[in-house]
RNA sequence: GCAAAAGUAGCUCAGCUGGUAGAGCGCGACCUUGCCAAGGUCGAGGUCGCGGGUUCGAACCCCGUCUUUUGCUCCA
């Protein structure tokens, strides 16, 4: 067998969607940019990486548990974490340069102009006639005021201004049903805030004592610029967050400790060490003072999967002043002195995967295309190719697919038997029609690992064959051992004990 | 957002200088079939992305529009 050449992204999005693992949504209105869609055997991978998360978080770590905050959130929260100021800037183009523009900035680069111009007057009635536009979300009107400002651009030179765009990364809508009464509330564009805002809440009722987490899974919404490269960048994700709180001093520990754990988990569910990388964070955003990527090799390159991220106390501090609840824990170890650290409010050290990149990182780690018959010297009728999933056998959809070899002689009976024996504990997949190749393959592209075919002699000894997907190969086992042997060959154990 | 290319059956595609649509695979039924996409018979499935225009007549020519892909830009 020789290794088809690298898969595109091209390859993925079609299996994915022609085996029921991704669909564009709303497709049948042609689409919806950026918003995408998991079929029946898609939300079972996913479900089982969300649970593969959730269990190596709150299962493994007697310190971590779990919370599901809403999606709305009071409007404050967002003030508090920045995203409404900070992410808030009024974008205009020239359509000649093709150079994209902060509206105030162009504006205020005027200001200054005419200040330097000894024009006091001219440029604070400038900056006051900006300031009561962009206070009244008057787009149309900042537009015009460049115009007659006869700002150009420095590129082309040219007064060729699209209009004033607003872009806002967070989603809004009302909550209220009168509109006078209506308040505008976001779309939580990150799962964090909602554990930043229980911190008190888990620490209080959950008795927990520093260092502890609170993990997430949830949706989290964002209004990209550009969505490219299928689920890797969607307007709607998912995140898989966890907030680790501790003592100030202790974060770079943690953050380290934290880091390591992570890749190892990548490494758990089946992706190679080779397609992982760190990529440290030079530039840190202003509420970290230490951040590294996950990186994962997809097929348009390198790209982050996860986020470790030492947040220092900037969203606990800031919560605290924007609620006027004080945010401090009371800290009873003992210092070196003998002393309690007493009370503080405690750093923050921040793991934050994508479950939908996550889930194009297996997907694509599984996908596997081989030819077979060309080493051997045969003539080039004999080449087969074969396409199947190489997913870790606990994130299948299907655990196991029961097969009778023919549909007569009491057969599918049989198989009937396996079946309810089995699918009170597995995902299995019954089908007795085509011919048995035809079976294993389609059991094979959407990553089942383990075929089970009933035949003559099972009726005479209860034995079956297990078909193995990535190998091909054949055992016989007796009907009274399958349980224990798929149990053994799909057990999350087997992933958690390796992280 | 800009530029280029492409949209025909579930998938991959063919369809000549304009004459009202085809193949392979897949799908469904039946027959045959003892292990890696098996053979046979029958069948379902398309207002050719959408909207205009030219023409006796448009999948094909023209205009617009939507979507996708690639490259640039953006990713605050």
């Amino acid at each position: 067998m020789t290794p088809a050449p690298e898969t595109s992204l091209q390859d993925i999005v079609s299996h994915a969607k022609e085996y029921g693992f991704v669909f564009p949504s709303s497709e049948i209105y042609d689409g919806l940019q950026a918003v995408y869609d998991y079929g029946q055997n898609g939300v079972e991978l996913k479900n089982n990486l969300k649970n593969m998360w959730w269990k190596a978080m709150t299962q493994l770590n007697d310190n971590v548990v779990g919370i599901d905050a809403a999606i709305f959130m009071h409007p404050l929260t967002w003030k508090a974490s920045g995203h409404v100021d900070g992410f808030n800037d009024p974008m205009i183009d020239n359509k000649d340069s093709k150079k994209r523009y902060r509206a105030d900035q162009l504006l205020e680069g005027k200001a200054e102009q005419y200040a330097n111009n000894g024009e006091a007057e001219k440029a604070q009635a400038l900056l006051n006639e900006m300031g009561r536009l962009l206070g009244a979300n008057d787009l149309e009107g900042v537009r015009s005021l460049i115009i007659a400002e006869d700002i150009k651009c420095p590129v082309s030179n040219t007064l060729n201004w699209t209009e004033v765009r607003q872009f806002n990364l967070m989603f809004s809508t009302q909550i209220g049903s009168v509109a006078e009464d209506s308040t505008t509330v976001y779309l939580r564009p990150e799962t964090a805030q909602g554990i930043f805002v229980n911190f008190l809440n888990v620490q209080k009722s959950g008795r927990m004592k520093i260092p502890f987490g609170i993990a997430q899974i949830g949706k989290a919404f964002r209004n990209e610029i550009v969505a490219k490269q299928f689920i890797f960048r969607m307007r709607e994700f998912e995140q898989m967050e966890m907030q680790f709180f501790v003592r100030p001093g202790t974060e770079m520990n943690w953050y380290e400790q934290w880091r390591d754990t992570r890749l190892k988990f990548h490494q758990a569910i089946g992706l190679p060490v080779s397609k992982l990388k760190f990529h440290i964070h030079e530039k840190l955003a202003h509420y970290a003072n230490a951040a590294v990527d996950i990186e994962y090799q997809f097929p348009f390159g390198f790209r982050e999967m996860e986020g470790i991220h030492s947040r220092t106390n900037f969203d606990l501090t800031q919560h605290q002043e924007f609620s006027k609840k004080k945010q401090q824990y009371f800290d009873n170890d003992l210092d070196e002195n003998g002393k309690p650290f007493g009370n503080y409010i405690p750093y923050v050290v921040e793991t934050s995967v994508g479950a939908d990149r996550l889930f194009l990182a297996v997907f694509c780690n599984a996908f596997t295309k081989e030819t077979s018959g060309e080493a051997d010297g045969r003539p080039s009728e004999t080449l087969k190719e074969r396409t199947y999933l190489k997913l870790h056998p606990a994130l299948a959809p299907y655990k196991a697919a029961i097969l009778p070899i023919t549909k007569k002689d009491g057969l599918p009976e049989k198989a009937r038997e396996v079946e309810k024996l089995l699918k009170t504990e597995f995902r299995v997949f019954y089908e007795e029609k085509d011919a048995i190749g035809k079976r294993y393959t389609r059991q094979d592209l959407i990553g089942t690992p383990f075929c089970i075919a009933i035949d003559h002699q099972t009726l005479e000894d209860n034995t079956v064959t297990i078909r193995h997907r990535d190998t091909t190969e054949q055992e016989r086992v007796h009907i009274s051992e399958l349980k224990a042997k798929i149990a053994y060959e799909v057990s999350e154990q087997r992933i958690l004990e390796l992280i």
